[in-house]
DNA sequence: CCCAAACATTCATATATTGCAATATACCAT
DNA sequence: ATGGTATATTGCAATATATGAATGTTTGGG
């Protein structure tokens, strides 16, 4: 018996959980941006930004807004920067964290 | 040329991204516990949550304390709840808005 | 030393995601 | 209509992740 809510939960966080995608909100912080440009500014083929677009759009990250021949994204929720803004602090205290360990592991020349 | 620090990141949320994962982190609100404990609380296989936790714990989020036979986790950073729960609420206000969307499209009967 | 309890790991298989290339669609101008 | 530009979708092989059963390992008791 494995709660719903866990699963949709999990389902949120899968959806930050590629590079890609972090990348694409990263670059939304400054605005709308088309889906040219942000394939511009990532370095990446357009298919590719259009379907982590399509899967961040579907799971409400973004929201779209059609202007001619072209479609803009924006994020759909301003409080998802707080939400990845504080995800980096935890992110980075682990890093430390694991970093420490290692150096630890070093400092003994003859593991265990 | 996308950014290591994504793919990290990205790393970061996969491990939050999977249900079992989650409830544990849940039941750990509560303090440490037992692996056993851990397994009969949430209704699983001592196998299938040993496994979540060494994930847990390979990404940080979790540190384990041995005592006799048995192993006590406990999360490495309380604020990781805060996080967590920042989480639940854009994940609503996400819900919301997708369900907003459904009602609407169930408005007209005729859908295009 | 031998057994049992509590965890951890491994392995095989099923399922899901990714990455990429090709193709389709929508829109605008001529 | 035709062509060009901007986006979206599809198909598929490669890879990664999940699931569940079996097996290992460690610890403490007798």
């Amino acid at each position: 018996m494995e709660s719903a809510l866990h699963r949709f939960k999990a389902e949120f966080f899968k959806a930050l959980g590629h590079p890609v995608r972090l990348a694409i909100l990263d670059a939304l912080r400054e605005g709308e941006k088309s889906v040219g440009r942000l394939a511009e500014e990532l370095g990446l083929e357009q298919p590719s930004v259009s379907q982590q677009l399509g899967i961040l759009r579907q799971r409400g990250f973004v929201e779209a807004r059609k202007e001619g021949t072209s479609v803009h994204y924006r994020a759909a929720d301003p409080d998802v920067y707080t939400f990845l803004d504080l995800g980096r602090a935890i992110f980075e205290r682990q890093l430390k964290t694991q970093s420490d360990l290692l150096s630890e592991l070093q400092e003994t020349s003859s593991p265990s």
